[in-house]
DNA sequence: CCGAATCCGCAGTGATACTG
DNA sequence: CAGTATCACTGCGGATTCGG
C-alpha cells in the first residue's frame, strides 16, 4: 500500500516518505487549526476524492500522525486530531506556507479560501518579537468565515471561530476583501474594514502580522555571482 | 504535463504544487548544498529514474526555482543550481529535515548516506545563540566523504569538501563512524573519533551543533526563527 | 562519459456511485 | 455522517537506447 521509500538514510527523505504525499501536508495543516470531522475534511479540501482522504488519514494514523477519537457529547461522531508529533509539524508548515505565499500569483477561478488556511497565514506571518509583552485580541469577520486571534503577553492563539473571550477589537470584512490573507492586510490598510473597538489596535494589527515582502522573484543576479564562488 | 492544483488560494497548497510532488524536494535540497551536474544529482539521489529527474529539473526550472547553467573552465558540462527563490526554501527544508529526523528509525539495509544529507543536518541544528560570537572550523572526514564546517562570528558556513582555509580541528571518523548525523555525534561523544587539532574544540562542535531532543518538545526558536527570515 | 529521450507495466490518483 | 467500491487515467519505476 505504501510508496517506496527514497533509499537514504535522512531526514528531509524520511519527512517525505510520512507526509510527503499526495493531500498529506493539507490534512495535517487543517488538523492543526483544530480536530476535524471526516466531512469537515472534504470541505475544507476540496477535489480531495473521498477515497484517498480515507487512505491518506489511515497512513498518517498508522505513522502516529494523527488520532481517531470519540466526538465528545453534542457532536457524536469521529473526530481526527493532530498527535504531538503531528504536532511538531507546525514550524515545518509554517515554513513552506510563507514560502509558497510568496509564489502565490492572482487567484485563478475556482480557488477557493478556506478559514484554516488564513488562520496558518496569521501564525506563519506572526512576529514574536514586534508582539514581545502584548496583550489583545481581535476578532476577524467576513460573510464566509469568522476567526480569532488572541494575543497573551506576547503569546499567539489564532484559530476559527469567535473568540473566547470578548474581543478588543472586531475587523469586518466585506465579502470580496477576505480572498486571502493577503487581501485582508491590503484592505486593511486602505481602511476598506469596518471596526468595533479602539481603531489603533488595527495598527497594532499591522505590526504584529506583517505582510511578507515578496521581490525575490525574477532576481537572478545574486545567483550568477553566487555560483561562480562554487 | 502539470499534475492538478489544489483548487486553493493557499500558500502551502502553493509551495506543494511547485515542490510537492515525489524527488522536488530532494533535488532542492541536494541544490541547496552546491550547484550539480545531472550526474551529481542521479548519484545523490539514489534509485530516482533518469525521466523523472530530467522532468523534475525542467519544471523546477519552469517555475523558477532553478537555473541551467555552463559549467565553467576545468569541469564543462551543464550545472543545475538554484535561484535566489529556490534558496529561500532553505529554512523550510530544514524545519521539514529536522521534524523527520526525529521520525527516523534505525536505518534500512540500502539506505545510503549521502554528503548533502549531512550538510543540511549540520545546517539544520546549528544552534546560532550557542555560536554567538564563535569563530572555529572544523573539517569532518571519513573514507566516503569529507565535509566542513566554518563557523564566523556565529553565522555558518557548511558544506561538502575540505575546509576553504585551514581548519581549527580535524574530526576523522572510521567507516562506520558516519552513517548519519546521528551516528556521527554518538560517536563523537563516545570519543570513537580521531583528532587533529585542540580537543576542546570537540566539546564546542558538539554545544554548537547539538544533537536533538529525540522526545516531544515545544521549540518555540525555530518557528519565531523561520518567521523572522521572511 | 554526460545528458538525456523512449517504452512499458504498474501503483497512486481522480471522479463518481454506492452503502452501513 | 463516514466511509467503501469501482474504474479510467496518469505519474512513476525500471530498463534500454540515443545523440553530443
Amino acid at each position: 500500500m505504501k510508496r517506496r521509500d527514497f533509499g537514504q538514510y535522512c531526514g528531509l527523505a524520511r519527512a517525505l516518505e510520512l507526509v510527503g504525499e499526495r493531500w498529506a501536508l493539507l490534512i495535517v495543516r487543517d488538523l492543526s487549526v483544530q480536530p476535524q470531522r471526516y466531512t469537515d475534511l472534504l470541505n475544507g479540501l476540496p477535489g480531495i476524492p473521498t477515497n484517498v482522504l480515507s487512505t491518506r488519514l489511515k497512513e498518517l494514523e498508522e505513522a502516529n500522525l494523527v488520532e481517531r477519537r470519540i466526538a465528545p457529547a453534542p457532536q457524536r461522531g469521529v473526530l481526527y486530531a493532530l498527535t504531538p508529533v503531528g504536532r511538531d509539524l507546525e514550524p515545518a508548515i509554517l515554513a513552506l506556507g510563507l514560502w509558497g505565499a510568496g509564489q502565490l500569483e492572482e487567484p485563478r477561478p475556482g480557488d477557493i479560501v478556506t478559514p484554516g488556511s488564513v488562520t496558518l497565514s496569521l501564525r506563519g506571518v506572526f512576529d514574536p518579537e514586534a508582539a514581545a509583552g502584548l496583550t489583545a485580541s481581535w476578532e476577524i469577520r467576513s460573510p464566509d468565515m469568522v476567526l480569532h486571534a488572541v494575543v497573551t503577553d506576547g503569546r499567539l492563539d489564532a484559530g476559527v471561530g469567535p473568540s473566547p473571550g470578548r474581543p478588543d477589537l472586531v475587523i469586518t470584512f466585506d465579502p470580496d476583501g477576505l480572498a486571502s490573507y493577503r487581501a485582508l492586510m491590503r484592505a486593511a490598510k486602505c481602511g476598506l474594514v469596518e471596526l468595533d473597538g479602539p481603531p489603533a489596535l488595527l495598527d497594532t494589527f499591522i505590526s504584529v502580522f506583517p505582510l511578507p515582502r515578496n521581490d525575490t522573484r525574477n532576481d537572478t543576479r545574486t545567483t550568477a555571482g553566487l555560483a561562480e564562488q562554487n
